[in-house]
DNA sequence: TATAAGCGGA
């Protein structure tokens, strides 16, 4: 991508050339370089454009009245060349005549133009010896032909074009067809850097192409371009729409800033003029959701149904999983047999979901009813189905059901895969059944197919359980030359089975033939190197980490922290904070916390105070345990007449809001 | 909007 936007040249840089060179050095042709029409008609254009019988007088008013004009137009643009128009048309262009055909015409056969170099001769030709005057118009069409070519430099090429040749400004619908083409490739940053000269030419942006730059960014993951242009658009003085709306709290939400994202619901309820729909309510429940917040989305699912906000599937699968964390099976089980009552058909991941839930709850017989229930209706299961249930078996005991499923499936031409061997490996094992185990396990490794690590973790911990050290011994030794298995893999099995020695070995290796792709990898290396306190290494992992290209999350940025203080190294630490933070890293509380703390270790307390003083200004940090925090970092630097100031706010805040005066305040007071 | 399934043990 990068690559790409790149080689959109910026706005000051070599001014553009004659477009007939342009052409000519894009296509090998000569003269106009107009290549032949794709599919060749049986039409001869020049009797499209001359019936013999008219005189030329006629001729005019035979094209601008006495015909059908669509299919005029579909024809010219298939059959006619620019050279044929050209010779055409030349007895009336130039001396001072207006030409021939209006300009609202020729745009209308250049957007018909499928073929976006002869497109842009089209408008050459319009510019230069037919003697039409310079129009954004007819730019703006010869643009949008290039980009659906995809001729990402030409069409910037051309933009840049109009106003240094023809002194034109490029208006609303020139930079949004850019942009939007831009997004829709992908090209994000190429797209932010045409939006900024748009600012620059004050021409603002319309709600639509601030979405679609919006929703880019979230599909390519980079959270931060999409929280920033999501705040300009809400801070624009346009007002916005449902979509829009939907749209900036799609972003508050993917980056963790729920809220702001709740903030926005507020003020969508109490304006009225945009009132939230299905889309904004399951938009902030799935990141409620995906945080573990479960009892907030509760809340706010049944905030939505007093609103009688219609649910849609997706909703109703997120709220029967929350309810199913809560160990409210019996709300679940309520939820899930409503579904068709709401208008809503139930999805296998509806059902899926369900058995888990039973699962969790130990209701088996339920689970066993459902699961039967399906095939009764003539449900498609699916592997996940299967795994479910599998589960589900071992969990009741019933190791012969679950083998049996696992056959059952099979049966039914749905494929096991490393999640089903690894759940009945470890009901097998855990059910005295080694042997059985064992043997699947050999099956899979001699079949060739690519090993999991869990799987492998899972046989080498079911040895381990059963006392034979030396089988897992053997495998765990077979991972130092890993044959057949990717080397990433090795790493993380010896790194999850605390083998320092050998993760390190191998994972040395597979870094310095650049065989670490996966960030995970990274990761599972500096939790190892974390637990056994080899402080250094969590660093140098860390920074080959970086040097990979990779961006770390918050939790990899809190065992960073953690590794510089166990070293003393506090300006090390602050100066990957900061850094961090200024790429668009988005902390969890948990990383601003440490922070504070290894500052009051430092005994830096003017950085304690304005790191303080910024958390306390951003409206997601929690302000009880900020003020907890705080006390505690001048608790342990010994100066308790600053601890006691926090003290004193937590106690004002609860007096304020008794309910939230729990013991946890007190015992750590 | 983009939801569902595995190991284990700090």
């Amino acid at each position: 991508m990068a690559a790409l936007a790149a080689s959109i040249p910026s706005p000051h840089s070599s001014p553009s050339l004659p477009l007939k060179q342009r052409l000519s050095a894009i296509s090998a042709t000569t003269k106009l370089a107009i290549p032949p029409p794709s599919s060749s008609s049986s039409f001869p254009s020049k009797q499209v454009w001359r019936n013999p019988n008219l005189s030329r007088h006629q001729h005019h008013r035979y094209i601008d009245r006495s015909i059908n004009m669509d299919e005029l137009l579909s024809l010219l643009s298939r059959t006619t060349t620019a050279e044929e128009l050209h010779a055409v048309m030349s007895p009336y262009a130039g001396g001072g005549r207006t030409p021939l055909l209006s300009l609202r015409f020729m745009v209308s056969l250049l957007s018909r133009e499928p073929d976006w170099r002869r497109s842009v001769a089209l408008l050459d030709w319009m510019l230069g010896p037919a003697g039409y005057s310079p129009s954004v118009f007819a730019y703006n069409v010869a643009l949008r032909n290039a980009l659906r070519a995809r001729q990402w430099s030409f069409a910037s090429g051309l933009v840049l074009e109009m106003r240094s040749h023809h002194s034109l400004s490029p208006d609303r619908v020139t930079y949004s067809t850019l942009i939007s083409y831009l997004a829709r490739a992908g090209l994000l940053d190429a797209a932010l850097l045409w939006l900024r000269r748009m600012d620059a030419d004050r021409v603002s942006p319309d709600l639509v192409l601030h979405t679609t730059l919006i929703e880019l960014a979230l599909k390519l993951n980079d959270h931060s371009k999409a929280v920033s242009i999501a705040s300009r658009l809400l801070g624009s003085s346009s007002p916005l729409d449902l979509v829009a709306f939907n749209s900036i709290i799609h972003a508050f939400s993917r980056a963790g800033l729920l809220r702001e994202a709740q903030q926005l619901l507020v003020e969508m309820r109490e304006n009225h003029q945009v009132p939230p729909d299905t889309v904004t309510y399951s938009t902030i429940l799935c990141a409620l959701v995906a945080r573990g917040r479960y009892l907030e989305a509760l809340s706010l699912f049944s905030e939505m149904r007093d609103r009688r906000v219609p649910l849609d599937l997706m909703t109703v699968n997120i709220m029967i999983d929350a309810y199913g964390q809560l160990d409210m099976a019996r709300e679940a089980d309520r939820l899930f047999w409503s579904v068709r009552k709401l208008g809503l058909e139930p999805s296998i991941v509806t059902y899926n979901t369900m058995l888990r839930v039973y699962g969790d709850a130990e209701l088996f017989g339920e689970a066993i009813h459902l699961f039967r229930l399906m095939q009764r209706k003539e449900i498609q299961q699916n592997v996940v189905t299967y795994n479910t249930m599998i589960k589900i078996y071992g969990k009741s005991l019933e190791h012969e059901k679950a083998g049996n499923l696992m056959q059952e499936m099979q049966l039914k031409e749905i494929q096991p895969n490393a999640i089903t061997y690894s759940t009945i490996i470890s009901i097998w094992a855990r059910a005295g059944k080694l042997e059985r185990a064992a043997k699947l396990f050999q099956k899979l490794r001699s079949s060739g197919a690519e090993i999991d690590p869990v799987l492998y973790q899972t046989m080498i911990v079911a040895y381990e359980r059963a006392g034979l050290v030396g089988h897992a011994k053997r495998l765990l030794h077979e991972l130092k030359h890993p044959e057949g298995i990717a080397k990433e893999t090795a790493v993380a099995i010896l790194a999850n089975a605390g083998r320092v020695e050998e993760a390190t070995w191998v994972f040395r290796q597979a870094a310095e033939a650049g065989e670490v792709k996966d960030i995970t990898v990274f990761k599972c290396m500096m939790d190892l190197y974390s637990r056994n306190r080899r402080h250094v290494n969590v660093i140098e992992v860390f920074e080959k980490m970086r040097a990979a290209g990779f961006f770390p999350d918050s939790e990899v940025i809190a065992v960073v922290l953690n590794a510089y203080g166990k070293l003393q190294e506090f300006d090390k630490a602050d100066a990957v904070y900061k850094e961090m933070e200024e790429e668009g890293c988005i902390f969890s509380d948990k990383v601003h916390f440490q922070m504070l703390s290894l500052l009051g270790m430092k005994r830096d307390f003017s950085r304690v105070e304005s790191l303080l003083e910024k958390l306390s200004a951003d409206p997601n940090i929690d302000k009880k345990e900020l003020n907890l925090v705080a006390a505690s970092v001048y608790e342990r630097a010994n100066k308790l007449d600053e601890a006691s100031r926090f003290v004193s706010q937590i106690r004002k805040r609860a007096s304020s809001n008794p309910l939230a005066l729990d013991l946890e305040l007190y015992s750590s007071v």
